[in-house]
DNA sequence: TAAGTGACGATCG
DNA sequence: TCGATCGCCACTT
C-alpha cells in the first residue's frame, strides 16, 4: 500500500454522521472530534471528496461563523439551506445562529459515536 | 522537492 | 458585519 490517509477521511465522515438532526457543527469542530485538531481545512477537503456511495449529512456542517461555506447564489448553498430548513434549522441569509442550533456533544453522545 | 490549491479559522480595520 | 490577510495542513501536480 502506498498511502493510508483514507482513514482520516473516514474519521471525518463518521463524525459528521454523529451530528443529531436539527443541529449543526463547524468544520473545526468536526476535525477536532475526529481526532484531527487544527485540521479544519482537511475536514472540508474530506467532505468534498465524499464518495457518492456513502450518505452523510454534509449539510449540517458550517463555518465557525455559522455561515454556509458556499457562495451565495450557488446551487450547493441553496440546497444546503433547503435541507437545513427542512430539519427546522433557521437559516437567515445563508447564516445559522450557532447559539441555538450549534451541536454541543454530550459525553454519552461521544461514547456512542466512538464505540463503532 | 517545490509550488499551487482548498466546502477553514482567527484577526484586523 | 464584511472583506482582506495571514496561518494552517494535507493533497495534487
Amino acid at each position: 500500500m502506498t498511502k493510508m490517509i483514507n482513514q482520516n477521511y473516514i474519521r471525518i465522515w463518521e463524525t459528521v454522521k454523529a451530528i443529531p438532526k436539527g443541529k449543526v457543527a463547524s468544520y473545526g469542530q468536526i476535525a477536532d472530534l475526529a481526532g484531527l485538531p487544527g485540521r479544519s481545512r482537511f475536514a472540508g477537503t474530506a467532505l468534498a471528496n465524499t464518495p457518492s456511495d456513502i450518505k452523510i449529512p454534509w449539510y449540517r456542517v458550517l463555518r465557525s461563523s455559522g455561515q454556509i461555506a458556499f457562495p451565495k447564489g450557488s446551487e450547493k448553498a441553496l440546497e444546503q439551506k433547503t435541507l437545513l430548513m427542512d430539519e427546522g434549522v433557521e437559516v437567515n441569509n445563508l447564516r445559522v445562529n450557532l447559539k441555538h442550533f450549534g451541536w454541543q456533544p454530550t459525553v454519552d453522545e461521544l461514547l456512542f459515536k466512538l464505540k463503532y
